[in-house]
DNA sequence: CGTGTTCGTGAAACCGGTTTCATGATGGTC
DNA sequence: GACCATCATGAAACCGGTTTCACGAACACG
């Protein structure tokens, strides 16, 4: 490994004239340069981080913490965070807190303590106030969330529209009577989905039924359970919008047992486009993410905000429906 | 940020001192111990890893290079390996490569180039060579792979066995004409999973039809494809197995297009046990590889190569069968 | 031709740890 | 009491870059 030292006495310039080389900053003489660069060459040297980070005190690196490294999109999420940063040859360091609020702040602590030049954190548990705090400390971007306090620094999806647009679809269906299996309420993005359901009704003049919205967790069985809970009601409803898929193949594992007829008696909309929703049977029509894009959004704007730069909130990204088997028009 | 040198200012002692203390050396006095812990706590000392690295020329690192982040599992392996990291203090890179050799290299080099204490590789593309060229230049773990250069370095499943068990299973339950719908045979994940398969026949005393046996490429349409070449065969096959969970879905798709019961008139094994084996109806009898086990002890594996250790190669980790509904007797 | 810029470069300080080596103190042995 | 081993500690070198500052040369201007 020839260190910066070598090069020069073998190039017969300074050191400081080297790292000037590497850096490709203008006020080298271009014949000096060349000669430089001819001993770089041959020696093959590459600079030592280490160094290079204490010196400047950057790590060329940044952090990512996700509560659930397990979930079913971070695949395609890190994908793409990945390539945008190694195109900027900025490093990627992972940790992960498990959907806890003491683990995931474990995990920034951890990264920070490594001294990451920022952050993306993909979080549940850690809350507004300590993302706005760590905001102030260091450059963050929040993925998938929106918090009021830092906009700038979110890039999230704009989950009332997927509501209204799952709703919307159930609508121009020709359903009337439709039911909301939500995910747990506190969380904003359950909330949102709900509020956009409520509007898509309320502008086709319907009065929402209070007891067809039934809260669950984004958990398969409280799909499952709410579904049933539907079913045992009097009033009897021919479409469901689901808060993510995971519910949407709980409340369809309900209708499977009661050999209830999907799309022709109940109708159905996830949330998400897991994977799997395009391989169950019937597939299930769901609300599309834009992940890459938001992924790829988070990346360029952590590297801005590293750089020193202020910016705008990022707008809102637009989830799409991707029509598939489960909603078919009411009696049909 | 405080520097060793304040901390060493103010408890009257050396820098050295403090640097022992810090790494928990035996040869400090329990009283100067004491006194220096004193100082760093109150002045919330943390050492500057990039010092620390440049020193000991150690970056408390490891990369992981992947393939294909988006992939099925790599959320289940990267949860246990960045726990495990962790608890040990080091961090986790991560690079990833799009299965194809050219930007795995690329990968590789970039966290090499990062001076990552050690690698652990999750690579199609990267050949063999290569990677024992790797081991024998830097502290190397393979996951899911058997490289026979660098057993000791490699982390595998024990394809052959999941094959057999696959087969066997079909067997017990009287089948047998049995088809296999491999993968490609020139991987060795899926070549020894055919060996599973043959010899879970041979035992049974049955002639294997290498007609049955219908190589793809782990895609769903190839799963499809060769399902549907199967069934426009003369001799008819009451069960089959497939190379892995995707190819199994496309044989669903194309024994559902035909209106083919399952597991009535042909039962259906997977491989892999991805989340959408368990959704999809009737939900599919597949092979399970502990992946949390396999992770696991990468990790342990990797640490201790770092260490300098040399360790005999690590046994096969065996597969289970996860019994669902695609499996039934035959005519059943 | 004197003065003020600009340019290219080098010397040296600096980033903040780790590690080696030397030293003095202490204690045990004969 | 002399000698040697052990222990605790500090001084200073070291890791390998970056960056500041100074300086000489070249050039522009009046």
């Amino acid at each position: 490994m020839p260190t910066i030292r070598e090069v020069a006495a073998r190039a017969g310039v300074s050191p400081a004239t080297v790292s000037r080389v590497m850096k490709g900053e203008v006020r080298v003489n271009a014949e000096t340069r060349a000669r430089v660069e001819a001993v770089i060459k041959a020696l093959g040297y590459a600079p030592n981080v280490f160094a290079r980070s204490l010196a400047s005190n950057r790590l060329n690196g940044v952090g990512l913490v996700i509560s659930h490294l397990g979930g079913p999109f971070m695949g395609r999420v890190m994908m793409t965070l990945e390539a945008a940063l190694r195109r900027a040859n900025v490093s990627l360091l992972v940790a992960s807190g498990g959907g806890e609020a003491g683990r995931e702040q474990e995990a920034v602590d951890f990264l920070l303590g490594r001294r990451c030049d920022g952050l993306i954190v993909h979080a549940d548990a850690l809350s507004n106030a300590t993302l706005a705090g760590l905001a102030a400390t260091t450059p963050l971007v929040v993925f998938n969330r929106r918090v009021p306090e830092i906009a700038e620094h979110c890039i999230h999806l704009d989950n009332e529209c997927g509501g209204y647009l799952a709703t919307r679809h159930l609508l121009e269906q020709g359903h009337r009577r439709i039911a909301c299996l939500t995910g747990p309420l506190k969380q904003q993005d359950a909330a949102e989905r709900l509020a956009g359901y409520r509007r898509a009704l309320r502008e086709e003049g319907i009065e929402t039924d209070e007891h067809a919205i039934i809260e669950g967790d984004f958990t398969e069985r409280s799909g499952e359970q709410g579904m049933a809970t539907l079913l045992a009601r009097e009033a009897a409803v021919t479409a469901v919008v689901a808060g993510n898929d995971d519910m949407a193949l709980g409340a369809m594992a309900a209708l499977r047992a009661r050999r209830i007829s999907m799309p022709q008696t109940i109708s159905l909309i996830g949330y998400d486009d897991e994977a799997c929703a395009r391989h169950v049977v019937p597939a299930l029509t769901t609300v599309h993410a834009p992940l890459e894009e938001m992924a790829q959004a988070a990346a360029e704007r952590l590297l801005a905000l590293i750089e020193g730069a202020t910016l705008p909130p990022s707008t809102p990204f637009m989830p799409t429906l991707i029509e598939r088997e489960t909603v078919a028009a009411p009696g049909g």
